[in-house]
DNA sequence: CCCCTGACACTTA
DNA sequence: ATAAGTGCCAGGG
């Protein structure tokens, strides 16, 4: 790629995210790592919370712990809820 | 330019 | 296994 500004980074993210599998989740840190910084699962989530895109399923970004984390958009029971519908259990 | 906040991750006790 | 503390990155004021 020619272009690597460091604020690609969020750029990065939402396309990683956005090719997500349905049903299948990854971790802030999977994220964080193939947008380029392994070390940026924070800003990762952080990107989220401000800047929701429709075509970002940030439900399908869970936690290194396996559990969902939080969610803006009726709260980490809506994630749940949502992971479970996708056949995350 | 400086400070604070934030949907996390990892290490050590 | 659980709890607490520290570190990383990016964005906004």
């Amino acid at each position: 790629m020619t272009n690597q500004r460091p604020s690609l980074f969020s750029k990065k993210v939402y396309v990683v995210v956005a090719k997500i599998p349905k049903g299948n989740v990854m971790t802030y840190k999977q994220v964080a790592t193939k947008a380029g910084n392994p070390h940026a699962a924070r800003a990762v989530g952080m990107l989220m919370s401000k800047n929701y895109n429709p075509k970002i399923p940030c439900h399908r970004v869970v936690r290194s712990d396996g559990k969902v984390g939080n969610y803006n958009r009726g709260g980490a029971s809506r994630k749940l809820e949502i992971l479970r519908e996708e056949g995350y259990r």
